[in-house]
DNA sequence: TCAATAAAATAATCTACTTGAGTTATTCTG
DNA sequence: CAGAATAACTCAAGTAGATTATTTTATTGA
C-alpha cells in the first residue's frame, strides 16, 4: 500500500469537541437562528437554540463586538420587558465571490445580509486564463472593489471561487478542472489563497449557486432542496439538512450526464442522450446558431423571448420534456421540499420552462398538502455563480456543522 | 395527523451545545473511531478524535462501566509502554430489528459487533397484519428472543422497524403491495414504542439496509456510498458523510420509479418505464411466472441460477441493461466512493448482475486510481432488512451527528 | 543494566455553560 | 395613575467536562 492510496483511505471522520469548539458551534447556531428569523431577542434565541439565555447573552455580546450582529432596539410584544432585537450586521464583514470561466471572470463583494457591495466583470485572454495569471487577477479585482468601499482584507471573512467541475482527484486534494485551459492537474485553492492572503473555498457552479440560495434566497427557510443550475452545462446542487451534498470527492451533482427518458422525443443511450445535450445554455445556443442567431448572452435571450422567437419557444418546450422527468427523478431520489431552477437564463425564460413542465410526473412529491410548489425559480443572471461563490466562506462561519478531521494531516 | 406531517411545520434546525451534550458527542466520536479500527488504545483514540488523552481516558472509563467497551490487553508496538486496546463489547447491550412485510415479520437481536444473537420469522395472517396486532406481536417476539438469551429490556438499546415505503403518499404507481393493509394514515413508531416500551425508529427497507452496511459491512470504512436494495421493488439508500440521506419527509431513495434510458430495450416514458418494472424481485417473479415458474423465494432463485435457468439469465442481462445507466446516474449525482448492491437476491445472482454491468457508462466515478470497485455486493438474504433495522437505533447511539431540535415540541 | 520512549495516571486549571437571585422595562387592571 | 403582572435582562456563583502539567509505569534497545 503506497502513500497515495493511504491518503485516499484517510477518512474525514467527525472529531471530538471541547469548550472552545463548543462555543464556535453555539456561535454558528445563534447566527443561523437569527438569520432564519431576520431578527430575534436573546430569550427567543435561547429558546430556539436550546441553550440558556445567559449563554446567548455572552455569545451575542461577542458577536456584537466583532461586528457580526447589530442591535435593532426593542420589539413591542405585549406584557413584560420588550426584547432587544438582534440581526446580522449588513455593514459588518464581507465575503468575496469569484467566478472563473474560460473567457471571463466575475468578482463580487457581498455583505452578511446578502447585499452586493461591489462587482466587476473582466475578460480573460489566452495569456491570462491559466493558473499563473488568474489568481493574481482575482486578488487585484478584490483589492479594487475593497478600495472603492474604503475597506481592506481585515473585514473580509473569506473568498469563494467557482470553477466549472468536475474536478479530478489525486490523493485527497482535488486538482483543477480539466475543462478550463491550463488548469488540468492544478489544485486551485492554494494558488488563490496565496495571491489573496485569504481563506479560499473552491466549488463548482451548481454547488455554489445552491449555497447562495440556501443563505440568501428561498433556501433560508428550507432544510432540504435541489437546485438545477443552467450554466454552460446543466448542474445540480443539493442541500440536505441545511448542508450541501458534495459527494466523496466534491463532484456530486453532475446531472447533465444523466440519460433520462424524455416526455417526447426519442431516448438515446450513452453520451448523446445526456440531459445537457438538450437542456443547457450551450444546447440552446447550438439550436439558435442553427437558426442563424449567433449572439446569445442573457440579454440576447431575453430579447428573443420578448419577441416570441420560435426557435427559443421550441427549445423551451423540448427542455421541459427532458426536465419534467428530471424533476420527478430528483424528487424520488432526494425527497426535497422543493426544486429550484436558476442560473444563466433570463427570469422569463425560466418561468416559461417551469410553466411548460406540467404535467409533472407523479413522484413522492405528489402529496395533497404541499407548503411549497414543486418547482420554484431561484436567483438567475450573470452574477448567480459569483454570488454563490461569495456565500461559500460564509457557510463555514455561520452554518452549524460537524467538525471533521482535516484530511491534510 | 402523524408526526411526519408535523415535521413539515417545524424546521429541524441545529441546536446549541453545552458540556453535557459535548460529552455525549465525544462518546459517539470515541465509539466511532474504535469501531472503524476494530480496536485502539487511548492515546491513538485521542489523536484521531482530536481531543486530549485525558478526556479519552474519562470517556473510555465510562463506556467500560456501561459495558459498551471491553479491554483487550496491551498491543506490542515497539518502544514505550504498549497501549491497552479497547474494542466494542460483543457481549454488551443489544438492539432489535423488526421487518414488517405484508405476510410475515422478521425479528433479530443484534449485538454491538453486528453479531446475530437471535432471530425469528413469523407469518402474519389477515387478522394479524394491522396496527392493532403487529406491534404486540413484535414486542412478544423480542421478549421471546430475549428470554432465550437470558436478557431483558435493560440491555436493549432500542428497536428499529422496517416497513415498505414511501410513507403517506397518494396516487403513487408502484409494483407489488405498495402499502401494508391497515397502516394507511397511521404513525407506526409510537405504537411500537408503547408495545415494546423502547425507543423505536421506523425506516424503509433501503435506508435500513444501507445503515446496516454502514455500521457492519463494507460501509464501515466508507464515508459516502450508495446502496441499491433489491426488495419487492427497487430501493436506494445513501450514506453521505457517514449519515443517511433521508430527504425532507423521510422518503428519499425511491429510485424504483425513475425512468432511465436502458442500454438495450425501448425506453418508455411514465410509470411503465420505471426502473422497478424491470429490476426488482417482483419483476423477476413476474417473468418467472410467465415461464411457468411460480415459487420464487431466495432459495428457489438460487436453485434456478445453479441450473442456469434461461429465464433467470435473460432477466439478469436485462436488469444489467437498466442498472448500468442507473449506477452511472448515482455516481454522477452522489459522487460516492462505491455503489453497493444488496437485498433479497442470492449472492450468486447479484454477482452475475454486477458482472453483466460491464461496460459501465463513463461517469465522474471513472478515474484512474480507484481504491474501491465501482460496484460491490453487500449484505443479502432474508435477514438484510431486519439487520439494517437493528442498526438504526445504534446509529443514534454511536454515530456522531448534529443535534437538532426535536420536531415534537 | 539503564537510557529512551510512549502510554497511563494524578492533580490542578480553565472554559463556557447552567443555575438562581435580583433588576428593569413594559402592559394590564382597578 | 399607581401598582400588580409579566417577561427580558443582568450579576454572581456553581458545575461539567475539557485542557495542561507532572509523575508513574511498561516496554524496547544499546
Amino acid at each position: 500500500m503506497n502513500s497515495r492510496s493511504k491518503k485516499i483511505l484517510r477518512q474525514r471522520v467527525a472529531i471530538g469537541s471541547n469548550p472552545e469548539r463548543n462555543r464556535a458551534h453555539n456561535r454558528r447556531v445563534v447566527l443561523e437562528v437569527i438569520r432564519m428569523h431576520e431578527h430575534l431577542g436573546r430569550t427567543e434565541i435561547a429558546r430556539r437554540a436550546q441553550i440558556t439565555p445567559q449563554a446567548v447573552a455572552n455569545i451575542v455580546e461577542e458577536l456584537l463586538e466583532e461586528g457580526l450582529l447589530i442591535e435593532l432596539g426593542r420589539l413591542r410584544s405585549g406584557r413584560g420587558q420588550p426584547p432587544i432585537q438582534f440581526a446580522v450586521n449588513p455593514n459588518g464583514p464581507l465575503t468575496a465571490g469569484i467566478e472563473v470561466a474560460a473567457d471571463h471572470m466575475v468578482t463580487v463583494l457581498l455583505d452578511l445580509s446578502g447585499g452586493i457591495r461591489g462587482q466587476s466583470i473582466i475578460a480573460l485572454g489566452p495569456d491570462s486564463q491559466g493558473p499563473d495569471a488568474v489568481p493574481e487577477l482575482a486578488a487585484a479585482e478584490v483589492r479594487k472593489l475593497q478600495a472603492t468601499l474604503g475597506t481592506d482584507n481585515s473585514t473580509l471573512l473569506g473568498i469563494g471561487v467557482v470553477m466549472p467541475g468536475p474536478f479530478e482527484i489525486e490523493g485527497m486534494s482535488s486538482v483543477g478542472p480539466a475543462t478550463l485551459p491550463g488548469w488540468a492537474g492544478v489544485d486551485p485553492a492554494p494558488l488563490f489563497a496565496k495571491a489573496t492572503e485569504q481563506h479560499v473555498v473552491v466549488e463548482n457552479d451548481a454547488t455554489a449557486a445552491v449555497v447562495g440560495e440556501r443563505l440568501y434566497g428561498a433556501g433560508r427557510q428550507l432544510g432540504t432542496f435541489c437546485y438545477l443550475y443552467f450554466g454552460v452545462g446543466l448542474g445540480l446542487g443539493v442541500i440536505q439538512d441545511r448542508r450541501p451534498v458534495r459527494g466523496a470527492f466534491g463532484n456530486a451533482g453532475e446531472i447533465g450526464h444523466v440519460g433520462l427518458t424524455p416526455r417526447k422525443g426519442k431516448a438515446i443511450y450513452g453520451p448523446a442522450g445526456a440531459l445537457e445535450r438538450f437542456v443547457s445554455v450551450f444546447a440552446l445556443r447550438e439550436r439558435l446558431a442553427m437558426a442563424g442567431i449567433y449572439t446569445a448572452n442573457v440579454d440576447d435571450i431575453q430579447k428573443l423571448h420578448d419577441e416570441a422567437n420560435q426557435t427559443l419557444l421550441d427549445w423551451i418546450a423540448m427542455a421541459a420534456d427532458y426536465l419534467a422527468p428530471a424533476v420527478a427523478m430528483l424528487e424520488n431520489i432526494f425527497d426535497p421540499e422543493t426544486v429550484i431552477f436558476g442560473g444563466g437564463l433570463p427570469d422569463s425564460v425560466l418561468d416559461a420552462v417551469i410553466a411548460a413542465l406540467e404535467p409533472l410526473p407523479v413522484s413522492v412529491a405528489t402529496r395533497p398538502q404541499r407548503s411549497q410548489p414543486r418547482v420554484l425559480r431561484g436567483q438567475t443572471g450573470q452574477l448567480t455563480a459569483a454570488l454563490g461563490a461569495a456565500a461559500l466562506p460564509l457557510l463555514d462561519t455561520i452554518s452549524p456543522h460537524l467538525s471533521v478531521a482535516d484530511p491534510a494531516n
